[in-house]
DNA sequence: GTCATTGCAAAGGATTTGCAGTTCC
DNA sequence: GGAACTGCAAATCCTTTGCAATGAC
């Protein structure tokens, strides 16, 4: 999906951040793909474009976006982290071969009720769930 | 929940794995916990009784353990890896403050349906949901 | 002008690897 | 006896931190 520099202009603007080419260019290549990247991943990418682009940038940035809340993280494993910059409510689907990320989009998972017995006091504030699986490329030759 | 020496060396001994007083003290350890603790954490524990045990066994030993299926991975961020010994399905509520992970056994939680639009060719083994939240000693004070 | 942001380099922390000695089956 | 396991040390990988220079507002 693709997203024009005035939203992000306006998007960092209402988040009281700074619009910097670095900053515009990591969240734009985050905000176009589905490929859930890692830090280093968008740091590859944004290089064509910034050859002097730090890595440290790609970190910060990521932190900065994260804690305006422009970003999620999604983990595998306990690897890398991965980021996903689709705010809107979906869960994920993990290849348990080549680690791929697909969004899942079903609305109907959105509507769980919340379970029972837990512990009190606790507020939950939001959920996500995890399918893993195998994609047809990875897809054990016994399936 | 406690377990006996002879269920372990018996789980064990079905997956091809040796029996060691330092592999069973750490699954021993893991599974007596619901605390879903870090590699740390166990060689911290395991620790009190075998002071010459290394870090390097917690790791190796927690690998072997999680191919022979005897263990799962449990992810808060991209953070340390966190263990769970309870094979049991169910689903984990997640505390953003403390970042302590809550067992979430309700069984209705483990027939939702397969989403619908995935890939084609991929073949979903399992899911899990993560809810997350506050837990009562960390919720906002505006709450 | 001021403070956030950037880039470079160095540090840090978690996990993995290499390897020799030991232990289980 | 042989392969798997253990412990120690060193290495690796991802991420964070320190700091001076730059740039956005």
């Amino acid at each position: 999906m693709n997203i024009s520099s005035e939203t992000i202009r306006q998007r960092f603007k209402d988040q009281g951040l700074k619009n910097t080419p670095q900053r515009t260019a990591i969240y734009k290549a985050l905000v176009e793909t589905t490929s859930h990247p890692t830090a280093e991943d968008l740091y590859q990418h944004v290089s064509q474009d910034y050859p002097m682009i730090s890595q440290n940038t790609v970190y910060y940035t990521l932190g900065v976006l994260q804690q305006a809340g422009l970003l999620r993280e999604v983990n595998v494993g306990h690897d890398r982290a991965r980021y996903d910059g689709n705010l809107t409510p979906h869960h994920h689907l993990i290849c348990h071969g080549c680690k791929s990320i697909v969004d899942v989009m079903d609305k109907k998972l959105n509507k769980i009720s919340c379970p029972s017995g837990l512990p009190s006091g606790f507020h939950i504030t939001d959920y996500q769930i995890e399918f893993r699986g195998y994609c047809q490329a990875c897809r054990p030759q016994t399936a």
